[in-house]
DNA sequence: GCAAAAGTGTTCCTTTTACACCCATGC
DNA sequence: GCATGGGTGTAAAAGGAACACTTTTGC
């Protein structure tokens, strides 16, 4: 039995939304060896005394400045050879951040830190493409029975943007009335008096998210499914 | 920065399940202290070379001789404390044994390896209540859009038997004909000639999962649901 | 013949889908 | 006044829930 040298590592496959740029994801590109100049999910090892999520929060900071707003495990992966130094098993965590920390975009000379939209992804280092589908997958899923596309929104949004991102993560057109009439049934949005016009067209409400609202239907069994 | 000296470990929750116990769980007696004496689910250090998959399965055949139908990774529980010694991170992972393999029960004198009922658990080493409650809650969700109940039956099984398993996961009482039917209309499950009594009562005709059309089916769009 | 489990269909209700017209604004 | 997006309701279809009686076996 050898001596266990296997090192612990954490990473955040981080997403970004807004109408206009789609379903975006934070890379950084590698500064040294293995892998070098290639674009790759932002991460690095944990140390000795914090949590995995600290190091997730801290590895973000450092490296690409900024502030998830919710984060969630994803799955481990730990196949030898996934980095050619050492064995390195790294947990994988998604992270969801909201349109005001979203603006890296205006950046250009961010040479280090930049957001791509999902259908237009680089060649990633290491195994970085897996654990970016599998987070795709999961966003896919977990957005449908639980409320956390509101974590990719701004505080308060016309419908049409919640409508858009469903559309976005599931690539797919949902009807416009449906998709309100069963999302306002949850009854867990409220309307604003404030409207906001997108250009053209017709100003529409804006809306917010009533997380205590939320806990205290799901207490009594509600059930959010979209 | 201190050099990393975190431990890797896997842990297994694995279930078994027959409609005389219900849904059970593997455990055993640690046999050196922290917490000897102590229940806990079996696990271990991953080796330098080893997937993490294989590190399961190593484990599990050293510690209860067992081999399990179906794995799949958990979560990952990373919290510095939850070994009293060392730093270790460990990944949880839930496996499902067949009524085949699920024959420990009969050997009292199995002081090590024993199997509990969930509704029958004794307070467990290190935090592996909390991995055990995640495994649960994971099971309960994934019988319902995955069609891994079966590995926890065997080969052939009286209708009766999916059933009663489905009942005793989603802890509470399904109309017979209701889920009959919807299982049924997935197309799915062959009914064989051969008829099997339960010691009283109607002999029932035996069913066997058809995984091939599963996955035919599948990729058609169909989609498991019950 | 009685107790126990298996087999089977119909009705009602809820949910989901499909779909079209008017309204407010910017230009 | 026209182009663009926002707002709204209804009817048909599908899916889910509720529910009872007959059949086969062991004892």
């Amino acid at each position: 039995m050898s001596k266990p040298t296997i090192r612990l590592s954490v990473d955040a496959v981080v997403f970004g939304y807004d109408s206009k740029h789609g379903l975006s994801v934070l890379l950084i590109k590698r500064k040294y060896d293995p892998f070098q100049g290639q674009w790759a999910i932002p991460g690095g090892l944990v140390l000795e005394n914090e949590s995995l999520e600290n190091a997730v929060e801290r590895e973000l900071q450092e490296e690409t400045g900024i502030h998830v707003n919710y984060l969630e495990q994803l799955y481990t992966f730990g196949k030898p050879g996934r980095d050619p130094r050492n064995r390195v098993v790294t947990v994988a965590y998604y992270g969801l951040v909201n349109q005001g920390n979203f603006e890296l975009y205006a950046d250009t000379d961010a040479e280090e830190a930049q957001w791509f939209n999902v259908a237009e992804l680089p060649k990633l280092a290491f195994d970085h493409d897996a654990i970016l589908d599998v987070a795709i997958e999961r966003l896919k899923g977990k957005i449908s029975y639980e409320p956390i596309g509101f974590e990719l929104l701004g505080e308060k949004f016309p419908f049409s943007e919640l409508h858009k991102l469903y559309e976005t993560v599931y690539g797919m057109s949902i009807d416009r009335r449906n998709f309100k009439k069963k999302f306002l049934q949850l009854n867990i949005l409220e309307e604003l008096d404030e409207k906001v016009s997108q250009g053209k067209g017709r100003p529409g409400s804006l809306f917010r998210f009533n997380q205590k609202k939320y806990f205290d239907l799901k207490k009594q069994g509600m059930n959010f499914d979209i």
